[in-house]
RNA sequence: CGGGGAUUGGCGCAGUUGGCUAGCGCGCGCGGUUUGGGACCGCGAGGUCGAAGGUUCGAGUCCUUUAUCCCCGACCA
């Protein structure tokens, strides 16, 4: 990727409409536009980010099995009946709208119902259990007040994945295994360190649930983290009944702020019970299916990783999500410098280094000033000055220093 | 949904007690000098001041209504 091609441009003033640090961030860089409250578009930069994230997540839920399709975000009001979940007075944050002849219609805000109705023609044997099911796609819910930049929007991208079990042992053994594969994809992410599976209320779902907390200063939600056993419980649910339930001790719980990046529920029969989803047991006799529900944010993540890894200067992407590993930077006009640029633009991409290359005939400060700004893992410079040493400069995004390494070595230093 | 703040070229802002062709910085275009941390000079394009109504000889400025955005709260997967 070219930066003198890539139609976004960066900006010098931080936006005056957004006091989140990761939207100011993420418009400033041209990665995000913002196209009204809570809603934002993904610009070439941005969607790279976030389909690296949606990438991670999927791969994991791949890995235990889940199966990948795409429901639809129209939703037609029948099944939503049957569980009682279309009345306004029940679930508010439903958008409708209706077909030319009135029929009215949701707009899809979370996928239980869909999900259960979907495989009612497929799902009729015990041997068809248990199951997982997901999609990653956007959700639509209208939230009284959006806030905190891309991190709390009306329109959002997410990855709910459902299970279905025979038993509540099958039932429990599925969901520890996503609960797993959660800590899996934060940890991918950089921010394993700082996440913690939480106890929580269930919403409308359940009476309780895990959350999935990232630990940070503009989190929305207050938790209690017992740092040695490396959980916490939300404070909404925080009552002596409910620690002594999970096991935990009032003296070794420390408050702190949190996001929520991910949040996991039972179900029971609910969903399944209301729209008639059931199985053939080996006996010939008809059984209840057990459900479950696993959420993750995946846009919501790219606002928590732009929150978290950002300094003064700007962004500071983990190399598993960033739009490029290296933001080439060639300083000066010369020609030689040019044509070394070109070559290494090449074979960078021909070793699988996916590369940002700045090159705009546009001043050095300037340069720098973007390569901070993007937050590239690497940035790296050819110069006439790096030549005549046949080298380049080598400089990590969260490093103050930079250092040559010669243009032959420069692969390996980058894979390294 | 309650409370507070805001809205003036693409972006960030100024605009006095109502007064003349609405300014500044960034960005953009053209010309020139520059080239390792957001260079400089000259010229230029770009705004029915969120919208509607009103007061007035005259409204960016005053009044009413309304829309949108931000923050706090309530709500929230």
């Amino acid at each position: 990727m070219r930066l003198s091609k890539l139609f976004t441009k960066t900006s010098k003033s931080v936006p005056a409409d957004e006091t989140a640090r990761n939207a100011q961030l993420l418009i400033q860089g041209g990665y995000v536009h913002k196209e009204m409250a809570g809603v934002y578009a993904y610009l070439p930069l941005g969607l790279k980010v976030l389909n690296n994230v949606a990438d991670i997540v999927r791969d994991e839920m791949d890995k235990v099995g889940g199966q990948e399709v795409w429901m639809s975000v129209l939703q037609p009001k029948d099944i939503w009946e049957l569980t009682d979940r279309w009345d306004d007075a029940k679930v508010d944050n439903w958008f409708k709208t209706k077909l030319a002849n009135g029929t009215e219609l949701g707009v899809g805000l979370t996928h239980e119902e869909p999900v259960v109705d979907s495989l009612k023609p497929y799902v009729n044997s015990y041997k068809d259990l248990p199951l997982k099911v997901y999609q990653i796609q956007s959700k639509f819910r209208n939230e009284l007040r959006a806030k905190s930049g891309i991190m709390r929007g009306r329109e959002f991208l997410m990855k709910d994945l459902y299970t279905f079990s025979r038993t509540e042992d099958e039932h429990k053994q599925q969901y520890e295994e996503l609960a797993e594969a959660y800590h899996r994809v934060y940890e991918r992410l950089g921010i394993g360190d700082i996440t913690y599976r939480t106890f929580a209320s269930g919403g409308i779902f359940s009476q309780f649930s895990d959350e999935f907390q990232t630990l940070s200063h503009v989190g929305e939600d207050t938790i209690y983290v017992d740092e040695a056993k490396k959980i916490a419980i939300n404070k909404e649910v925080f009552t002596d009944e409910v620690l002594q339930q999970i096991g935990l001790k009032k003296d070794d719980l420390v408050e702190k702020r949190a996001v929520e990046v991910g949040n996991i529920f039972s179900l029971g029969t609910k969903y399944t019970d209301a729209l008639g989803l059931t199985y053939t047991d080996e006996d010939g006799a008809e059984q209840q299916i057990i459900m479950g529900c696993y959420g993750i944010g995946v846009s919501r993540l790219v606002g928590v990783l732009a929150e978290h890894f950002a300094d003064d200067k700007g962004l500071a992407w983990p190399k598993a999500v960033a739009p490029a590993l290296v933001q080439l930077v060639t300083v000066g006009e010369d020609e030689k410098v040019i044509s070394e640029a070109e070559k290494l633009y090449e074979v960078l991409q021909a070793a699988g280094i996916s590369v940002l290359y700045d090159d705009r005939a546009v001043r050095p400060g300037t340069k720098f000033a973007d390569a901070d700004l993007l937050g590239m893992p690497y940035r790296v410079v050819i110069s006439s000055k790096t030549l005549e040493q046949s080298s380049v400069e080598v400089k990590a995004r969260t490093s103050e220093t930079a250092e040559l390494v010669p243009q032959n070595s420069l692969i390996t230093h980058l894979q390294a």
